[in-house]
Formats: structure tokens, C-alpha cells, sequence
DNA sequence: AATGAATGAGCATTCATTCAT
DNA sequence: CATGAATGAATGCTCATTCAT
């Protein structure tokens, strides 16, 4: 929306030129990390950059284009982790599904962040993320779906309705995570046991026998 | 509204108003049902009670004070909800796990805003939830892991440490929760669809043979 | 819509309470006269009387109220001049109206703060006035009306609709008064002449003759 | 809207932007009547026109010049208008006066914004328009103080003091135009019966024995 | 037990303007 | 001739909290 996102968008020229805006969503990051997304604030960002508040209006419309872009960014940066995690066991469903519900829990948990606006934000709290972008938001589902049905071709999975099961799986790795990034998870058991166990019996759940995912 | 309803009192306690502390909690929760934790003031508290704002200070030292005691309802809400539900099965713990979880779900969507404080606030931006309420909400699970030993004793279902797996169950109730109240979950899909599916699985794990819940 | 306001609604007690109400009304009628409009601030009231911004709105619901208590003021104080002097000449319509008119422009010219929140701002730039308070509004109107009807009665006046007419004469007197409170009259005019000749010829357009106006 | 359409310059003109001054001006008065004196903005006028809002200040030393400016092109646009009808009737002082009367209203009617700058911005509140310009605004009054003379020669009108005749003359037609404007006016009377009323009576009250206007 | 009065800090956003280039 | 970057001041308004009574 401003010169600088016009001519040269995605040039990473190093120049001071689109380095306030990169400073920005990186600032913003860390404050919605540290202080949650009801305490960040156009002000609270300018502080912390030592920069005038009316500077970061140069760079986004309103707080609301702001946050978008990190939504997106995020969007974006789980989808490249999920398609280097598809590509790596490419023909081998199970193993893959594993290794996508892992990838998926480590991207939220390296990025809490990132994870709480595109996850846990109440639609009702913020101008709704433009309807483009969701499609490029369930493009990350699409992943989980290709094992999915993927494996049920292949008979280690049993699955009714791939689009149910893939949210339902969705369902189980939002939980893991949201509940290990609000520290509400039984401190006596430790996070990598929680996790395997989370990601073995929810894969499990839609393997035949209910044996341990076959390796493939 | 103000100091004039106030003088003609039609509250509908019209008892004399030594339990304030009591309709202060009860105007605070409708009020967090009806605009959500981000609208929830004092001030607006007080104006719905007509009393002064500054009466809710003999109550409650602060802001956050109210919110702990909000949220230690809340969970004693949830306990009772599934302590009816534990009650009603004791002795068939697949069909108590699958009740055990549909009351959980049908509690985080009955009260979206009493679920949000009590498992989607992070405590790292409240004033720490102090540490004995913590023990008490842990009891909550204590039904589900009731359910997962006593079916393990009776062999219908596979349970390795039985803290873990009431953990991850948990994972999945409140993922599917957390979705379903960010409206996050395909449009396509049916809402019961989608819940039924969820516990299904969610218990199909921990089942030997995969076989959907043996009714028992 | 304050406790204040309910409870000693309009008490004179003259104790330190419904004082800064009155001050803040106050300061906001010079402060509108000095700056205009447009320049009020509720920031700029605050610092005027030293009080803080927020106290304001202890004693005003938002800016809209304050200008509209304002108005309301502007609209009795108006309508008591007008009434004193309808009574003075209650049985000489075409002195009536004379002082009338004088009176009015009086008014403008005394009281050019509320003149202008009253007659000057355009509907669109404020919350429209309240509906209720329009009609007392339009009540000052009606000594005009009053007055042309009775004179058209006693065959003093030719009027062809008293409505329409009334209107016009508005016009005239609050053309009189816009001009001169924006220092627009040919400053070799004197203020004096200028106002006389205007309230002549607007009574000179109602009598059938054109003579002037023939003293009762 | 910004520097993408600034490269591919649609803009109707078309000229090289020697006359980007022009264009300022322009814009600035179609921003004026489409959103009114208190939205128009330097940022806003730069926006529309695809250039910098720095731009602005290479051509105008501050808002206010921008808005003298203005204010000198409304005043010769009325010159132009009153200027063509005294044309048209120059040898029928009463008719004249009438159509005068009606071109007046009319712009201020067809031009509401500039009529606001011209007429209602108080002196006192914008850094003073200058004292030349002033001398040229009073130009538009002689249009009604010739026909007013000519007719009192003619003895179609009684005229005391021709400046004070004129003034009052005016401050009926702006009295009725801005009551108008402000939407003041009693909404049961028809525009157009307001006008007329409000011009033949303005008329009525200098000719001599006070019949409507005898069409020259 | 309850309140009225008051406040400082905070919010998103807009504005006219400057200055180095 | 034209701009990008930047800013200080301003806006209406809400909030949790305090304190004397």
C-alpha cells in the first residue's frame, strides 16, 4: 500500500530503504511473543524501535495490515517447512504424516508468535485475514491430506472422510502445541515424551490394527 | 443503570447486599460470556451491578484477582459437569472416556469465554493463577485418567503411562475446542461430524484392535 | 447520565460538586469563541480548567454531549430574551416584532459561542442534536410567527404564509448576525446603522405600504 | 492512487507537469465539495493527484496559501456568474437586482464548500486572508449596489444609503443561503417557494410602495 | 459498606510540516 | 522539479486504580 511495498516489493537490496519495514514485523514479532497479541501496540513497536509512531504508518496502513503481514509470513514459513518435510518421505505415507504432525508442532512451538495469530486469534478480535490468504492458509492442511489419502490407497490407512480426518488431526497438533506454549501441560512429564506420544497415538488412531505407524 | 436503578433496586436477588462479592461474579461472567475476556472492565462490571466502581475494590484487590476467582468457577463448573458424567458410567469406562470427552467439548463451547480464561490464557500474562488453583484444575483430568486405567485393568484399553495419555487426550479435546471457538475448522464440515469424529479417534488410539469403542 | 447529573440534577447547592461541570461548560463556550469549533478539544478544556482530560467525561458521556448541553443552554437563554420581550409588547405586533428581531440579533451578537453551535455548524459535521431539543429549538421561532400572524390579523402586515415568512425573517437576522460576527460588513458601515437598517427593511418587506414601520 | 498510477500517468490533462499548480488547485476544490472544508488535507490532495505531498509545498508555502487560493478562485467564479447576469438585464434595474439576488444564492447553493471558505471561515481563525484579496471580494457587492442606485435614479427603489442597502441586501441572501446550507430550514417548506419568498420580500422592502417587483 | 472525584497511562490514527537528497 | 523518510503534536476515548470521606 506504499511506495516502498510498490517498487520494489520483494527486493531484498539491503538498502535502509525496506529495512524499517523488515525491523518492524520483527519487533512486532518479539512483542507478541513476549507480551501477547491484546499488548501489542503501534506505540509499544515504535518505543521499542526508537522510532516515531507515525513512521510505521510509511510502511503499513493500520495495525490491522500489519499483523496481516505477519500472518502471512507465517503462513508462508510453515508451508515451506511442511513441503521440505512432504518432499523427504515422499513415498512413504506413514512415515511422512509423522514427520509432517512433528514438523508442525516444532514450527509452533519455534514460533509461538507466529502460531498465536494465524491459530489462536478469535476471528471476531481482528478484520478478518482476507479470504485469498485463508486459501493459502488451508493449502498447509493439504499436506496432511495427501498422506492421508495417500496411505488409505496404500491400506495402512483407514480413513472414512480424508477432509474430517485431516481437521480432526489438525485438531490433535493445535492442542499439543497450544497447550505446551500456555505451560498447562503436567510439568512432571517432559515436553519430547508428550509430544512422540501425542503424534504416535494420533497417527495411530487411523492405522488398521492400532499397531505403532509401520515405518512406512 | 447507574445511581438511580440503584436507589430502586429491581435486582432480581433483592436479597440485602452482603453477597455482592456473589452478584459481582455472576455480573462478571455474563459479561464475559456476552462481550468476551478483551471487554470485560471493571467499570463495565459496575455500571451492570450499579454500584460504584470502586465497590468492586472491597471485594476483589484487583482486576486480575476477579479473573482468578472467575476462573476457579469456571473450573469447579467443569467439575461438575464431569463428575456427573463420571457417575453416570462408572462402571464402563470406553462409554465413560467417550462421555467424559463430549461433556469436556460441549463445556468449551457451552462457555467459549469461561473456556478461554481457564485454558487459553497464557500465565505468563496474568498475574500467575497461584499455584494451589492450579492443583485443583489439575483434578479435572483426573477423571479422564480414571477412565484410561480402569480400561487398561480391564484390558479394553492400551495405555503405556497413563499421565502422558490423559495428557494427549486432553491435547486432542482441546483442539478440537480451540478450532471449533476460533472458527477455524472447514466450513464444510458439520460441527457434529467434526466432534464426533474427534472423540472417536481420540479413543480408537488407545483402543488394542482400532475397532471403534467396544460400548464398554 | 452520571451520578451527578441524576442526583442533584439541577440543585444550585453550590458545593465543590456540580461546580466543575459548570466550569467545564463554561470554558468550553470561550474556548469555542476564541478558537471555533472545529479547535475545541476536550484535551484543550482539560488543560484550560487544569483537570485532567478523563475528568471530563465524569461529567459529559463524549464531546457530542458537552456541545449539546451547550446548545441546550444557547437555546434557553435565547428563548428567555425572546420571551421577556414578546411581553413587553404583547399587544403591538409590529413593535413586537421589531424588538424581536433586535433581540435575536442581540443575542447572536452577546452570545457568538453559542450563536454559532446553535445556528452555524452543519447537521452533518455533529451527531445530529436531539430530535426533542430541535422543537424546543424551533419554539424561538414561533414568537416571530406569533407575532406576523397577529399583525396579519390586525392588517399590519401582509403575509401570505406565516410559515414561509417567519423563515425569511430568520434569514435576514441570521444573515445580520453571521456577517457581522465574521467581521464581513464594510467596516465603514457603523455596527449600529447597519443592524437598524437590516431590522427595518426586513419589517419595511411585511408592510403593506412599505412605510416604515408605524410603531404598534 | 500512488506511484504505480504516477508511471503510467492516466491523468486527463495530459500536459507536462508545469502546471502541476493548476492540478493542486483543482483537486484541492473537488476534495473541498466532495468532503468538505475540515477533510481536506495536504495528504489527501497528494494522494489524489499521485504526487508527494511534499510536492504541495513546492507550490504553496502552507495550507492556508493553498486555501487563499481557493478562496480567491471561489470569489472570481462569483464575479464571473453576477457578472453575466448584470449583463443580461442591464437596463432593468429590478429585474436585475432580482436575478442578482438568485445568482447569488445559486452559487452559494451549486457550491457549498466554497461557499463555506468565502463566507463562514471567521477571519480570526485563519491566518489572515489578505487585505487585497478582501478589496476584491467586495467587488461581487457592487453588482447589487449599481442596480440598487440605478434603480433608485430610476425611482423604482427607495434608498437611504446605497453601501448600507447593499450590505443589508447581502446579509439576506447569506442569511437564506446558509440556513439552507446548515438544513435549518422548516423541511414542510419547499426549497424553491423558500427562495423566491425570501428574494421578492428582500426586493419588496426597497421598492416604494412595497408591491412585488414591477419587472424592471 | 460504599462512594464520588480524580487521574496517568494508554489506544489507533491523522495531520502539517521539515529536511536531506 | 520532486521525493522518501521521518516526526511531534494532536484527536476522542477507555482503563485500572487510588484516596479521602
Amino acid at each position: 500500500m506504499n511506495a516502498v511495498n510498490h517498487c520494489m516489493s520483494a527486493s531484498p537490496t539491503g538498502s535502509s530503504n525496506g529495512d524499517l519495514r523488515r525491523t518492524i514485523l520483527d519487533t512486532a514479532r518479539h512483542l507478541l511473543v513476549q507480551k501477547g497479541y491484546q499488548n501489542l501496540s503501534m506505540r509499544k513497536i515504535a518505543r521499542e524501535i526508537d522510532y516515531s509512531a507515525t513512521s510505521i504508518y510509511l510502511y503499513f496502513d493500520n495495525k490491522d495490515a500489519l499483523l496481516h503481514a505477519l500472518i502471512h509470513e507465517g503462513m508462508m514459513k510453515l508451508y515451506a517447512d511442511l513441503d521440505a518435510t512432504a518432499h523427504q518421505y515422499s513415498d512413504a505415507p506413514v512415515r511422512r504424516l509423522e514427520a509432517l504432525c512433528n514438523a508442525f508442532i516444532e514450527f509452533g512451538l519455534a514460533n509461538p508468535e507466529y502460531y498465536e495469530i494465524m491459530f489462536q486469534l478469535r476471528p471476531e478480535r481482528m478484520k478478518r485475514y482476507p479470504a485469498e490468504k485463508y486459501r493459502q492458509a488451508r493449502q498447509n492442511l493439504e499436506f496432511f491430506s495427501a498422506a492421508l489419502t495417500q496411505g488409505a490407497d496404500a491400506g495402512v490407512f483407514e480413513v472414512e472422510d480424508p477432509r474430517v480426518s485431516t481437521s480432526t488431526i489438525w485438531a490433535s497438533l493445535h492442542g499439543t502445541v497450544s497447550l505446551l506454549l500456555a505451560e498447562r501441560v503436567d510439568v512432571r512429564i517432559e515436553r519430547e515424551t508428550f509430544i512422540d506420544t501425542a503424534v504416535r497415538q494420533t497417527i495411530r488412531s487411523y492405522t488398521p490394527s492400532g499397531q505403532p505407524a509401520p515405518s512406512g
